[in-house]
DNA sequence: CTCTCGCCACATGTATACATTTCAGTGACT
DNA sequence: AGTCACTGAAATGTATACATGTGGCGAGAG
């Protein structure tokens, strides 16, 4: 088995949850998942329980599970949160990028102009996150990036009804080139400001 | 029962891990871990699981879960991570804070003061946590509360062979002190970078 | 003596049966 | 009519038995 039965429910769990196919509030009954994804309970609960773990599920009445909701005041705490930590993730990554990173930001780029072009809003919204979390990567910081990856999924939440023109993402990868420039001419200081305003920019709902 | 039992073993593995009885890199065994605690080997999965989502334990050889270890650069990354977070969450509290807050943190304060007299470094190391959590409340943001929460068991194991003079624990007590008027006065630049100056001086091992 | 192969023990992964909790609905009593 | 206690169904919590797979360790060949 290339991994256990646990871990893939849990991303196949995961995946119903940021795609919007289990809406917000919805319960998540042990028997019917595990009916579904013909396992046992136990493999269920295991998932369930690192999803609990991250945030993802609260309990309600009955000590049942249920996917969190992602108010507008949620959606202001995550951006807040991701200008804290993507911004001290690009000021310690000026000091400590490398060739490969840039290698990598660049490739995103070129994926992300080819999705922009196609007009596909969920392979661009997909390598959109991936070219944030490679951004911040370039801090060798483990923990924060664990901790974004746990936001990337609140973040898909609250972008669910989310429509992006093409005109939208090729603005957006212009900027995105902005900032690997300013990764690589490591200015700390600019990249931190410019991503903090690519940030909002990109979620100004309220 | 209050709670689960399931539940109970993870806040005592939980305690067991920051007070340094089970030692970075030690094995967890499910049948061992079952039987300290009285269960079956259910309710200590369920734990081990949770654990593990927070960060505290890894997969080692034989998929064993192994306590993790915070190594020096780890502990570098916990400071950065907190002077965001903190930082971020002092600003934003100083728009939201209300009379509770400063009635609880001046609470806190006067219990400090107690443990700093007393010389009890146990009680004040547990008090300082609970302080910087509260003035984190204050930003009402639940997210990042939640995650200061999982760095807080990083920190403890970082800090387990520390020790701290009844002169150190009253300066502490004293920064926390002017941290509190700043918030008070609704200084956010200048609380923020009190802030800094303090969780860095705080943790200055490297 | 060393290196490889295969066997086996042990810890984890999974399934299933049983226990317990929770809350909603019902009925009697005030 | 309102309220309280009780009951019962449905979900989760727990225990146990069985399956799996990994890595150590020894026997045998080179």
């Amino acid at each position: 088995m290339t991994s256990t039965k646990a871990e893939r429910v849990r991303r196949a769990v995961l995946a119903d949850i940021v795609s919007g196919a289990l809406a917000p509030g919805t319960p998540l009954d042990e028997v019917t998942l595990a009916a579904q994804h013909e396992v046992s309970r136990t493999p269920v609960r295991e998932a369930l329980r690192r999803l609990q773990s991250d945030g993802l599920l609260e309990v309600g009445p009955r000590r049942r599970l249920l996917v969190v909701d992602v108010s507008p005041e949620h959606r202001r705490e995550l951006t807040t949160l991701r200008v804290a930590l993507e911004g001290a993730a690009a000021a310690a990554g000026c000091e400590r990028r490398d060739e490969d990173d840039l290698d990598g930001l660049e490739l995103l780029l070129i994926k992300q102009e080819r999705a922009a072009q196609a007009g596909d809003a969920e392979i661009f919204l997909r390598l959109d996150e991936e070219f944030h979390l490679t951004l911040a990567g370039a801090a060798r910081m483990p923990t924060l990036s664990r901790m974004l990856g746990q936001l990337g999924a609140f973040v898909r939440i609250g972008r669910l009804g989310e429509e992006t023109s093409a005109a939208h993402m090729k603005a957006l990868v212009s900027e995105h080139t902005e900032l690997v420039e300013l990764l690589r001419a490591r200015r700390a200081s600019r990249l931190r400001a410019a991503l903090a305003t690519h940030i909002e920019r990109t979620a100004p709902r309220g």
